[in-house]
DNA sequence: TCCAATTTTGTAATAATTACAATTTTGTAA
DNA sequence: TTACAAAATTGTAATTATTACAAAATTGGA
């Protein structure tokens, strides 16, 4: 635990405080990954991420935290493929891209300041999502044409 | 079963052959029924739909309707709320808004004719997807204060 | 009519998420 | 420190949308 670990506990501490959320060690930890790692974990992932080092870990103790995180607008829910929740703690505006063919999800920076017209102007506008899908060029270069139609999600066997 | 009727159902059945699908009854009344209905249904809402009106309706049936559809491009599949996903017709590009109180959904003109950014020009981009949450003018008038905090997607019991 | 291909159906399996009660941990007041 | 109430964590069981799969029914063409 050199020096800067030190400091960016104590961020995130000082970031749940202010959010009026008990900096526990999970909840420490499960900011700390998303913070750390932007690759969009499910509940599943985050939990196989964190059981090494809190041996005791619960998957409900995963979903507690993050609907937690959630109701604090700590973290936000991305629901780009459906039955795999991710989550992610970062707030600058961006759009996520999820590849049909490896699953996987990226950023990027949407083009507009807001999607939503003044015809909505009788909504209260929480959150704005923006989510593309097509193919990365890994997956293009590795033989995809692109015109793959039976992709569907594949439901993520959990990994242990 | 009026004229207009008929001839909806031959249009309908026109454009599944124009995709190479054979025209079902069940496929038929499904596409009928999302393009007669701009409300965004679930599986489960289609199979309660039209369960009265095919009496051995199955529900796999739906799923594989569906499936059928997402992979000719008839439908597409919004996934604005994670375990519940929603089916849509139109193809003219719109934006969904979710309210966070009732559950509606609704459609909305987008403002911007796309948001991705010319970083992604290695990428295919096959859809664009814009969601809003947020609550409905009704929901804002029955006393929502707009900063509910505690709103999940609430699983949608089977409703029969 | 007959047959092969397609569609539909019912049942069982899968897997993400939630409900809930019991246990553990934490913060604070005495 | 000790005691106690509140909060957090855990394990198990339940829920539910979706998928897998094989059997049955239907369809279209020879």
């Amino acid at each position: 635990m050199d020096g800067n670990t030190d400091n960016k506990e104590k961020e995130i501490k000082a970031l749940l405080k202010g959010k009026k959320i008990r900096p526990s060690i999970i909840r420490v930890k499960v900011l700390k990954y998303l913070l750390d790692n932007r690759n969009h974990p499910t509940a599943d992932r985050l939990f196989s991420a964190l059981e090494n080092d809190i041996p005791t870990l619960s998957r409900t103790s995963i979903y507690n935290t993050l609907k937690t995180f959630l109701d604090e607008g700590v973290v936000s829910e991305i629901t780009i493929e459906d039955g795999n929740s991710r989550y992610d703690a970062f707030t600058g505006k961006h759009g996520h891209f999820i590849c049909e063919k490896c699953g996987g999800v990226s950023d990027f920076d949407v083009k507009c300041a807001t999607c939503a017209p003044e015809s909505l102007n009788g909504y209260k506008i929480n959150q704005e999502h923006v989510y593309l899908r097509g193919l990365c060029p890994n997956c293009i270069k590795s033989g995809g044409d692109g015109n793959e139609k039976n992709f569907r999600k594949k439901r993520c066997k959990k990994s242990s």
